[in-house]
RNA sequence: CGGGGUGUAGCGCAGUCCGGUAGCGCACCUGGUUUGGGACCAGGGUGUCGUAGGUUCGAAUCCUAUCACCCCGACCA
């Protein structure tokens, strides 16, 4: 492809809006515009990356025994309820009604669609494992949509989801993805880590996340050196430090506390560390109020706490309910109960000793406050997030704490669709049984941003061979006619090898030229110019490297060849 | 949803306080000279100053409403 005849809107300056590296790339290599805020259109360079990746997870599927399918984007209302998904989904969920008053939804998640459909094409058991998956478009109606195409409203997925007749038939399946998955992120040059995950709303068991460590990664992730540990902040477990052996313990007594309310205000009326006092949240649990205590150092993890609690949903409670429990306004609430709540206790509470908590009652607060003692742990979970240096849970080193960017998850459903929605297939013996499933999914677009995050410089994008829009780079700085027409023949060479390849025949200078083949970032940069029409070489370079390697024009093909194939080999 | 900020040419921005003919750099178009790391000369403005209303002789500028976009936060008592 000619530059001339092609279309690269490069960017001189960064536009004001992107501030991460990769969406400040993308658009500046012109790959992607913004349509809105959330939306992204993909340019034609941007596109053939794109289909690089997808190529690669269609590649990895197939060979993972996957079967492709393409589903509507648009899903009736009915199948949304069928699962319960059309309220639980909220307003994440993008509805809209058609002239005649019916409601649909964009899809944000295939659950239901492949669950029905499978449910009406596979009546038996030898129709099973199936994994069907899909690369396809999904809409969410994101709080903030942000960092470019890394968290936008509208983005291309891969999302499988398997079907077996037991749990070992879905291990083999979830073992088949996981190596997929390696499989694919290798392929496409970037580095995750695998880290254990809640299963969040879509319900299940068995779940392992595909990270990517970013500065500006949405998720936190807890990771172990010594043991290899790796989990997610919403699901990391961290040891509690043993009880410190106290002198002796306090009596139960009010302390007037006027109009301090907050732990941090605490701590400064008290002189006492945040650690000392017992920090004490009411929530409503799918509408029931129920009291979360921790210590005033810590943060309560919600997904923790809804799983302690076996809660759909759990939400702070309105200042309205935190007065009705209490007895007081929101500032006192404290464990040590005037009205029976039901309360879960953070596992590190138990050690705590002489500590500080609300009394329940407006302007005073208790201290010498023992837990066993002034109040009972008749209710004790995880309820708390780990954060780093706490223990780790497997070996107790010190926990390491880094950013990170979800590209991939896999995870086991279980039966909650089967069931809910009334697949069936007939075993052996002639009996309906519901098959077990397992759902698996790739941002793609997110992919592509992160191959970006991991592979640039100071001037652009230095793409892996496997996912960059074409392979060569070939800058012609030519003059004279009889020039021209030589850079041409050598064009013609490489297209004829069947080598994808950028010409940018431009007439602009070749610092301009040169520039904009970093900002694109092609992997091999070839120079046809002065070198060329003096000594007959080709300059060979690749992106990612300075050296440049002189070529003559009979080994020239083969010596390009060779360094795809290289490239291409760091890379499988 | 709360807080903060910004909307002026394709991109980056000035002009707004203090109302008086729409600007700068880059990009772009025409002609010419150049050509190995973002050239130079000459000419050219491609604009609903986010939108709507108001004040005024006169509004990018003041007032009101509204929309969009960006950043931070989103309940830890």
């Amino acid at each position: 492809m000619r530059f001339t005849r092609y279309l690269v809107p490069t960017l001189r300056e960064d536009p004001s809006d992107a501030v991460v590296m990769s969406h400040r790339l993308m658009l500046r290599a012109g790959l992607i515009r913004k349509e809105s805020a959330g939306m992204y259109l993909y340019l034609p360079l941007g596109f053939r990356a794109l289909h690089k990746i997808t190529e690669i997870v269609r590649e990895e599927m197939e060979r993972a025994g996957a079967l492709e399918f393409l589903m509507p984007e648009l899903t009736s209302a009915e199948l949304w309820k069928e699962s319960g998904r059309w309220e639980a989904m909220g307003k994440e969920m993008i509805r809209i009604k058609d002239r005649n008053g019916l409601e649909y939804a964009l899809a944000p998640t295939h659950e239901e669609a492949f669950t029905a459909a499978v449910r009406s094409i596979v009546s038996s058991y030898r129709d099973l494992p199936l994994n069907a998956y899909q690369i396809n478009t999904k809409f969410r109606d994101e709080i903030r949509p942000r960092y470019g195409v890394m968290r936008s409203k509208e983005f291309i997925m891969k999302d499988a989801y398997s079907f077996d007749m037991d749990e070992e038939g879905l291990e083999r399946s979830y073992q088949a993805m996981r190596t997929a998955y390696r499989n694919i992120f290798s392929r496409c040059g970037i580095e995750t880590i695998p880290v254990e995950a809640d299963t969040g709303a879509m319900g299940g068991s068995n779940s392992e996340e595909f990270m990517v460590a970013s500065e500006v990664g949405e998720e936190v992730l807890l990771l172990c050196a010594a043991c290899g540990y790796k989990a997610n902040q919403e699901r990391a477990e961290y040891r509690r430090p043993q009880a410190a052996h106290v002198e002796k313990m306090e009596e139960l007594h009010a302390v007037d506390t006027p109009n301090v309310k907050t732990i941090d205000e605490l701590a400064v009326f008290f002189d006492r560390g945040a650690d000392e006092f017992l920090k004490s949240i009411v929530y409503l649990a799918d509408g029931r109020p129920v009291m979360a205590v921790v210590p005033g150092d810590r943060e309560i993890n919600e997904v923790k706490l809804k799983n302690a609690l076996g809660a759909l949903e759990v939400e702070l409670a309105p200042d309205s309910v935190v007065e009705e429990v209490t007895s007081a306004p929101v500032g006192f609430a404290g464990p040590i109960a005037k009205k029976p709540v039901r309360t879960v206790f953070d596992l590190s509470v138990r050690a705590k000793h002489n500590a500080i908590t609300g009394a329940n009652e407006k302007d005073r607060h208790y201290a010498g406050v023992n837990p066993g003692r002034d109040f009972a742990l008749n209710e004790e979970a995880d309820i708390t997030s780990a954060i780093k240096s706490d223990e780790c849970p497997k070996c107790g080193a010190a926990l390491d704490e880094r950013k990170g960017i979800e590209v991939g998850h896999i995870f086991k459903l279980g039966y909650k669709y089967t069931k809910s929605m009334n697949l069936t297939v007939l075993d052996e013996n002639g009996r309906a049984v519901h098959p077990i499933m397992g759902c698996y999914g790739i941002g793609v677009n997110r992919t592509m941003a992160a191959v970006i995050e991991q592979h640039n410089d100071g001037r652009g994008i230095v793409w892996p061979m496997t996912v960059a829009p074409v392979q060569v780079h070939l800058v012609g700085i030519a003059k004279s006619d009889d020039e021209i027409a030589a850079v041409d023949e050598i064009y013609d060479m490489i297209m004829n090898a069947g080598i994808e390849v950028l010409f940018d025949d431009r007439k602009a200078s070749p610092g301009v030229k040169f520039a904009d083949a970093d900002l694109i970032g092609m992997p091999i940069r070839v120079t046809v110019g002065k070198s060329f029409f003096k000594d007959d070489e080709i300059e060979v370079k690749l992106r990612r490297e300075s050296e440049v390697v002189r070529v003559a024009k009979n080994a020239f093909i083969r010596h390009i060849r060779g360094l795809i194939e290289e490239e291409w080999g760091r890379l499988s």
